[in-house]
DNA sequence: AATGTAAGGATTGTTGAACGATTTGATAAG
DNA sequence: CTTATCAAATCGTTCAACAATCCTTACATT
């Protein structure tokens, strides 16, 4: 039995929450749309068709867009609607940026944790698997855990959360882009990065990052500047 | 004259607002009683009274709230009310995990910009002139800028909001302490941490940076576990 | 005394309607 | 082509109401 509002592997307890309120049901349908490329970057939210859609009140509803527009991924224009929101080159910069900073300092103090180990071997592999069957939107998943799980090697909750905010902001820009030539290039290097990883070599494996996401974002801005 | 909605150093376009929403001017008001003190942690922030003292209606305090729950300074307990937050340890050595990150980074790949020294000295000097004068709450404030800008050298907007964040966590802890015992310490590190990153030694930087933030979170540690 | 149960009141969650404020888009005038 | 004007659409905010949940108190049980 997963009891929540029991402590977890960071130590902290979870407030209760067993069922979320109505604007976090909401919000969390409005997000998937945004994330997996329903709600295209710029479309606009009108309030009407939202509330007769999802079935909840005006009020509710701008509750939603206000946690969404907090996690950067719909944009509120004041008295002018809610869009979502359309990354320029400078917001794919900074979020390569963050990922520099993140993963680097993960990569850093990287100490062969067995179970982060583990975690990392099955996101490479799942995606490795995924690519040799085709399925590239899987690939896509797969690499998104990948770099999580290396975010996650900082072992702090709000590093995690940081991670997750820049993976769900980039996924605006991922759909206008094939996701083959997206993942294909950067398949072999998570698997040459976990083996850095697997025997210590923390130093190449920061190197080899480094490189990977300067390509990665020059990747990205190529394809958000029409 | 300084036009709103142009492009700032970082080269992002900031939405036009000149004037905010409702929602958004309590939450100013809300999160300046959290952050100075004037509702201390653990605080119930009922709707009721608020209403009547902020004179805005329920939803748009409630969107406040909403705000406020995501910068986690409040906590919202599903049909039970809003409290302000109240950090176990293990928040708060999370945050400090954070602090290593984005400052640790920034320290790493700093340059000697004159721009960004020139603020830095300035937070310093600050600092100084307070603490000779008794002023400890200016030196904590001059304490806190010299930190963000600090983080600044990341030279990433998002960065710059996450290092905020954290440090308006912190604050919520700083109010249970003495800000003298809180912040003299530091203040000699301070000036040491400028005077090496004005001569480019960022290796020695870095580590003066690591002792430091792991003392300044023993200190707190021991001030929130009572 | 300690524990469990059952009203009842208090507070939160959500809705729907209302109205002023702002933007938008079309139209007309210069 | 630009500017001005005006109506329609949409947003921002408030209010009142009711449902759902929690908390307190009182009472009963062991």
């Amino acid at each position: 039995m997963s009891e929540p509002g029991s402590s977890d592997a960071y130590g902290e307890t979870r407030p209760f929450r067993v069922r979320s309120s109505t604007a976090e049901w909401a919000a969390a349908i409005l997000r998937q749309r945004v994330t997996q490329g329903g709600l295209l970057p710029g479309s606009r939210l009108a309030e009407d068709e939202l509330t007769a859609e999802l079935e909840v009140s005006r009020n509710t509803l701008r509750e939603a867009f206000s946690l969404l527009s907090q996690e950067r991924l719909l944009e509120h224009r004041l008295n002018r609607g809610v869009y979502v929101r359309v990354l320029s080159p400078a917001d794919v910069s900074d979020i390569y940026q963050v990922r520099r900073m993140i993963e680097g300092a993960a990569v850093r103090r990287s100490y062969k944790d067995p179970i982060s180990l583990t975690a990392l071997r099955g996101a490479v592999s799942d995606a490795e698997k995924a690519a040799a069957e085709g399925r590239w939107l899987d690939v896509g998943t797969a690499d998104l855990r990948f770099h999580q799980l290396i975010a996650s090697l900082n072992g702090s909750r709000r590093v995690d959360a940081m991670m997750a905010q820049a993976l769900a902001e980039l996924r605006l820009v991922f759909h206008a882009m094939n996701p083959r030539e997206l993942h294909a290039p950067f398949l072999p290097r998570n698997r040459e990065l976990l083996t850095l990883l697997e025997s210590g070599r923390n130093a190449e494996a920061e190197a080899l990052l480094a490189t990977y996401l300067d390509e990665a974002e020059r990747l990205l801005l190529a394809a958000c500047t029409p």
